[in-house]
RNA sequence: CCGAGGGUGGCAGAGUGGUCAAUUGCAACAGACUGUAAAUCUGUCGGGCUUGUCCCUACGGGGGUUCGAAUCCCUCUCCUCGGA
């Protein structure tokens, strides 16, 4: 498959939060439950991380909102002091599928480990994000799973719009009463409230959600439902079917993509905002991205198409080839991992379970990611 | 020397007459992973091909009983423990 990349598409926007001006584009980092997977605040910013990304449902159920208020907020708790966006929860309607009711009044979600239940509504959802602490919330969305009948998606999308209006609402009466001070002067003082669009695959559906989704009126405007298993050739039908309709000066974020190659396109389509789980899991399931010939065009003003292998390639490290191997992971690279260890330290590590090979992993690809985008 | 218990696939360890090429775990090998139920999951793991309710080799070595043995008997050998 053939992507391509243009940087004069690529737009440069400054997104300014409470914690800080985000430069676009930017990838966000993972932090599910308010860690980084064995990272510390410090590590992920000198990787070159502006912001990261925590969970409504998992930091609602651990520690819960009483332990954040204990501590004054997301921030103080995990030590980051950059912008934090936090996501709603909606996703979880999709990948707990099984461990959950919705209705039009909010979801059911069962622990799939102890089975207890929680109710998240859209005002519960925007509650707990504002009191994390986030500075960029993202709306309670429905993201239905793949493959799903039309019928189904439209009930998702019309679910989301209403939700979005209930967030709206909420968020602003909140806003209204309540407002922090603990920031610099020429920050804003107020978190950012983000609308989610769905629609599927189907581009009527998606120009319809995003143009509800406007007349509502967000602080940017994010494309969910997206990966969530659909044959890879329909990111770009989503794309195109949704940004045109899209306000410029308004931040666009991809949730959950992708892979370099997705993202490289993204950008050049007009997206502002990553995060995905691939670089920090992978990484600690032992796969390491390296960067290939073309990597070094990038952000050189020249445009090109391309296949993903000639950005790019990963190695399993676990594998025997690398046991002997004393080259870095990514000669190309120079974050704490290329710069001090060998793929055969890499390797024993791995082989040997220890904590370090998950760290320097998540390390490697991070760096991988953030400087894909930096260069960019 | 005597007594007792044991030797099973790379390792650990089930199996005690047929449904056993042999449970399971570890190791090894391959793959997956996209708003994190994920330091996780899946597959392969004696050999062969005509891929089959197929053939060959295999539960320390040899011999025997039986229609049939990893499983029962004899013998040799090695290991562990106890006693001289």
């Amino acid at each position: 498959m053939l992507y391509s990349y243009d940087p004069s598409l690529i737009r440069h926007l400054q997104l300014s939060t409470p914690h800080g001006v985000l430069q676009t584009p930017f990838f966000m980092p993972i932090a599910t439950r308010g860690v980084v997977k064995g990272l510390v605040g410090e590590e992920i910013k000198n990787l070159g991380a502006q912001i990261v990304l925590g969970n409504t449902y998992h930091l609602w159920l651990k520690p819960g909102l009483e332990v954040i208020k204990g501590t004054k907020g997301l921030h103080n708790f995990m030590n980051w002091s950059g912008p934090i966006l936090t996501d709603s929860g909606g996703f979880q309607v999709f990948s707990l599928g099984k461990f959950r009711q919705i209705s039009d009044k909010g979801v059911v979600f069962s622990e799939p480990a102890s089975g207890q239940k929680y109710f998240l509504t859209p005002q519960k959802s925007i509650e707990i994000q504002l009191k994390l602490g986030s500075d960029i919330i993202m709306v309670l969305d429905e993201c239905p799973p793949w493959p799903s009948s039309k019928k189904d998606v439209i009930t998702a999308v019309k679910r989301t719009t209403k939700w979005a209006e209930i967030c709206r609402k909420y968020f602003d009466n909140k806003m209204s009463v309540v407002v922090e001070t603990p920031y610099r002067a020429s920050l804003p003082r107020r978190p950012l409230l983000f609308g989610i669009i769905q629609g599927g695959v189907h581009s009527d559906l998606r120009q319809k959600s995003a143009e509800e989704l406007l007349r509502i009126g967000f602080d940017g405007y994010a494309i969910g439902g997206v990966a969530v298993g659909e044959p890879r050739k329909y990111l770009n039908k989503v794309l195109k079917a949704t940004l045109p309709t899209l306000p410029i000066e308004k931040p666009r974020y991809l949730m959950g993509l992708g892979r370099p190659e997705e993202i490289i396109t993204a950008v050049c389509s007009g997206i502002d905002m990553f995060d995905c789980v691939i670089p920090t899991r992978e990484g600690r399931h032992g796969r390491l991205f390296i960067r290939e010939k073309k990597y070094a065009w990038l952000g050189k003003k020249k445009k090109f198409d391309f296949r993903s292998k000639e950005i790019y390639s990963a190695i399993n490290i676990g594998r025997e080839e690398y046991k002997k191997d004393f080259r870095p992971v990514d000669p190309h690279c120079d974050c704490y991992l290329c710069q001090n260890f060998s793929r055969a330290y890499l390797h024993h590590l791995f082989k040997i379970g220890d904590t370090l090979a998950l760290r320097l992993a998540s390390i490697h690809n991070l760096k991988f990611y953030l400087d894909l985008i930096k260069s960019l």
